[in-house]
Formats: C-alpha cells, structure tokens, sequence
DNA sequence: CGCCTAAAGTTATATATTTCACATATTTTA
DNA sequence: TAAAATATGTGAAATATATAACTTTAGGCG
C-alpha cells in the first residue's frame, strides 16, 4: 500500500469528471474516452488520464472508461458513498439560498441545521428547516454527526463562528466572508470568494492574463 | 513598455490583498509589510513581494508599504477605479442572494439587471431591482454599458444563456451552474462550483491529500 | 556621520504541475 | 490470424509556480 500526495487541482478536477460522469450516465451513455471527458469538462485529454491514474486504473487500452462504473469510482475516492450533513451558520440572503440549493443534493449534501444570532431570523422556516440560535449548534452537530461546517456570516462574524465549530470538532469548513480565517492546522478551510472571482474577471478585461507597465 | 504573463494565482491573490489593505485601511492602519500581509491572508511573505513584483516597485526598503498607497494601487491593477455594472440570469433563491450581497458592492460591483423566463417570476421586485423577461436583457446590456454577466439558472438552461450573453458582447461571465459553458475564446468563464468545492473537503477528510491505493 | 537594523526587491533554486510522446493493450476487420 | 486502428497508462521533458537566499536601500540611533 503506497501513500501518494495529490494535487488539490486534480482533486477539483475529479470532481468535475464525476458530475460529467453523471451527466453522460443519466443520458444513457455507457463507455466514454478520456477525450471526451476533456472536451466536455474543458482539458486536455492527458490531464483526464494523469489525474486518474493518481487512484488506479479505470478503463481498458483501446476502448475507453465503462461510465457507470467510473463514475462510482470517483465518488468512492471522493468520499459520497456516504450522505453529508452540514449546519449553515448564517441565515441572510446567502443562507436561505445554500439551504435550497438542489446541486448539494444532488451529491449528498445536505444543510440540515441553519443557526443565526439575529433575533429577527430565529424562528424563520426555510423549506423544512428552522432558524435556531448559534448556541444550539453543538448539539445539533453532535446528535446529527456533522462533519462540515458552512459559515455565511457578516465577515466580521465569521471568525467567532468558525472559532465555535472548531470547538465543536469540525474539521471542514466551507466559509463565505471574505477574510482569512484562524483555524487549527487540522481544519480544512475552502474559501468560496465571490468578489475575488469578479476581480479576475475585470484584471483580465483589461490586460487578458498580462501586464503591461508603465514605461 | 514590457509585457509579461501574470500567473492566475497572482491575480487572485492580489484581490485578497486588495481588500485586506481595505480593511487596515478603515482601521487606521497606516503602514505595513510584506511579513504583515502574508499574516493576515495566509501565504509567505516571499509569495506577496514575488506577486507585487509583477506590477512595479510600490514598497519603501527597510520600512514597508503605506497602506493607502498600495490600496489604490492594487485596485487599479484590477481595474476597480470605475463602477462595475451586471447583468444576472436567474432569479431564484441564489440569484436574490446575489442581488443583495453587500460585498460586490463594497468593491464597486452592481447587479443592474435581473432576468429570467420564469413567468412566475417576473415582475418580482429584489430590493430596488424588478425581475425582467431574459429577452430584455440585450438592451440594458447595451443601455448600462453592461461587460460583465452572472448565470444563476438551472443547469439546463445555463449553456442557452451563455449564447445570448455572448451574442450579447459580454466578455466576462460569472457562472454558478454547475456545468462547462462552451464560448469562444475572448469569453472568460469563471466557475463557482460549490460541489467541487464541499468535494475536495469530502475527499482530504478521508484522505488529508493523499490517496492510499489499495495494495 | 557612520553603523546597525529592517524590509523591499531580485535572482537562483527547488518543487509542482502539465504536456508530450510512446509503449502497451484491446477490438475490429480484412 | 495478422494488421490496422484506437485509446489507455506512463515516464520524460517542458513549463509554471513557489520558496529560499541574497542584495539593496531607507531610516533610526549612538
């Protein structure tokens, strides 16, 4: 049994493989190539084969990948053979709209606490769930066995949220204020940064990718 | 005049730094240096100086960089000196999350248009905006001098909006469905795929970014 | 006024990632 | 059943990115 690291971006990339995958799975196609995988997600065919090769070997030598089965080999890796409950912390705009989110489900994630210190929101249904309190979360964390915390909190309350899921074990976090959180090395923070992503886009309306200095 | 290719990375972490000077800025926070940076948004303090390098020499050897300096500096390297208007597709739970987000117009981002062909959802109001038929979009594109898009629909009907954006002259496209948009080349795409990311937490739960074979 | 310290800027090194090219395996076909 | 076509898996080369080490410059202080 050897041990290899990963790249984060092949991580990223099987996940997009795998929802390919399924995608082509519900359309009833049944073998698929590395080339085509590329062309649907946007790389190049050796990238699709480099990343897989990174877990074992998939398909067949002149033939191609069985779809169905590749695609439950991804999901194995990616560890959704098993359904992910997650608490919301923050229940705004943003909040209420993650709860509805049918992507998540889609893959086995579900929000199934949404917790807000605003007296205003507690109390409030969203689908099938109820805005409760901050303080309530250890519990729910605990009787629900969650693993991943979302924080959707005003930025200059996502420190003190993400410090309070980490007091509760969590040891993934998916945080959507724009700031750096403080976490222990053992918990894992994604960034989901909406304004980072505008910021690309207008640096490259104007210099696509280059810059050109001064003089 | 020398041009030179900026990695993608450098980009997005300058916006980071941007905004993080924004906020020494608001605290009164005068002065500053590459070690005090990398503190605040997590990287190495090599990693800010290599990534401000590719833009000029902004810094004073020995002291450090005047924060409100180097704050307007890096918002005119992204191209923030003027008001960026938007144009969003869908207006369900997600799309009315992004109209009222706080942080896109913190950084001079504005959704001035929301559409969709959902009947029951026009005419809905979001603030101060009014949900319109997609076929409107074109001509408040051109009215508000629009250059950025958002696609917030279902999966199924994001490629169709993507066309029309495109048609459209849009140049830059901001899309959270969870799919490859195929446009031609001078379109850029920037995908927020809240999967793949919950994904790549899923995975390094299991794995801590590496991957066991079996055997 | 010169020495010391701090911190930016820069060059070189190391690492990581992607691309390329090819050897290998499978199926099809003549 | 041999040859051709196809497409995977992989090692080597090329590229890109990040880290580290070093050089330069500014300011403080004795």
């Amino acid at each position: 049994m050897k041990t290899l690291r990963v790249p984060e971006a092949t991580v990223t990339r099987l996940s997009i493989y795998s929802r390919f995958l399924e995608r082509l799975d519900r359309n009833g196609v049944t073998s698929v190539s590395s080339g085509e995988i590329a062309e649907g997600v946007g790389v190049s065919p050796a990238q699709v084969r480099k990343d897989l090769a990174y877990f074992g070997e998939f398909g067949t030598r002149g033939v191609g990948y069985n779809v169905k089965d590749l695609m439950h080999y991804t999901m194995k890796i990616l560890n959704l053979t098993q359904p992910w409950p997650m608490a919301l912390a923050g229940a705004g705009n943003l909040g209420t709209a993650l709860c509805t989110y049918r992507n998540f489900r889609e893959r086995g994630f579900a929000i199934v606490g949404v917790f807000d210190n605003d007296l205003t929101k507690i109390g409030k249904r969203i689908e099938d769930l109820t805005v409760q309190p901050l303080e309530e979360m250890p519990q729910v964390i605990k009787q629900r066995g969650i693993r991943i915390g979302i924080i959707a909190v005003p930025t200059r309350a996502a420190q003190e949220v993400a410090d309070l899921m980490v007091r509760n074990h969590l040891k993934a976090i998916l945080n959507f204020a724009p700031i750096a959180l403080n976490v222990p090395e053992d918990v894992m923070i994604r960034n989901v940064d909406l304004s980072v992503s505008l910021e690309v886009l207008t640096f490259n309306l104007k210099y696509r990718g280059t810059y050109e200095s001064e003089e």
